[in-house]
DNA sequence: TGGGATTATTTGGGCGTCAATGGGTATATG
DNA sequence: CATATACCCATTGACGCCCAAATAATCCCA
């Protein structure tokens, strides 16, 4: 499966190591897999990750903002100069940097969210909370979710 | 027949492995059938699945959606995030997580309902009164059930 | 068409492998 | 030289794989 899915809750050791959990792993490309990049979610206090690959989807979404827009210094700015790259080691298990840390409210324990091309890394409790306010809102437009969810091409 | 049908109860074993219906096993793709998903229901308290498949659409739905919009959050988190995968081992058994369970109120046995192109899984007792109820209520409309299976094209 | 034989499916359990976690030590980097 | 980080190895528990028994479904022939 080459998305990232489902939620996962690891630990941080004394050294400041989580292990990426293994679906997360295998999602990423089996050319590069001891790198991933990780950068401030704008939307929500967490932090988001993915692949070096997808990299060049996000620029892509950016170029489609109107380049003239404060949109896109914005976005821009926010995303690119703040993006990190991170070693996994051989055991599945990366550094989250003290400011993405402090972030997220993160200390030591923390919760992965797939997102499908990227994922989410939460402080468990606002994690689990983040969902439920998400599922409300979509709820109330049941017939969205579901079209989504049972629709066929 | 790549549909799934009809109805099976099957038990929960003590490491928690329940066996996928043969037949459902069969409606999975060829090239696929050691993983499926599984996902809270919205409009009921059981479990639904299908195949990976599925998923791979999904994604491409939600990735259509405005990256930046709020509704690509709600979507991709209550989606992604609260959908599992779990791998059919060679005999045909998968587990349901704990959470899933716990949701549908299932504990050692499980009831499997085909719907077509997905699947629900029910504590035994409460997905019959289901069917007994859908049933009713597809009754007062006896008309429009007549119409439904004997109109032609 | 009944009923035993054959095959498929479900269920049970042993055991090896892998993922998550912990910690020691070498190596790099400033 | 001190701190941070990567690599190596170990432990634990969960899960997948294998083999086998029990149950259900199907077949086939008298």
């Amino acid at each position: 499966m080459d998305l990232f899915v489902s939620k996962y809750f690891n630990k941080i050791d004394k050294k400041g190591r989580i292990s990426l959990p293994s679906s997360f792993r295998n999602a990423l490309p089996k050319t590069n897999r001891n790198e991933i990049i990780l950068y401030k979610s704008i939307k929500s206090s967490s932090i988001e990750g993915c692949g070096v690959g997808r990299l060049k989807e996000i620029a892509k979404r950016i170029n489609n903002l109107d380049f003239f827009s404060e949109d896109y210094d914005d976005f821009s700015t926010s995303i690119f100069s703040e993006i990190i790259t991170t070693n996994v080691d051989k055991e599945g298990r990366f550094l989250i940097p003290e400011e993405l840390k402090l972030y997220a409210g993160i200390k030591t324990e923390a919760a992965f969210f797939g997102q499908g091309h990227f994922f989410q890394i939460w402080e468990p409790k606002q994690g689990l909370k983040n969902t439920e306010d998400s599922r409300r809102r979509l709820l109330k437009e049941k017939k969205s979710l579901r079209m989504m969810l049972t629709q066929q091409k």
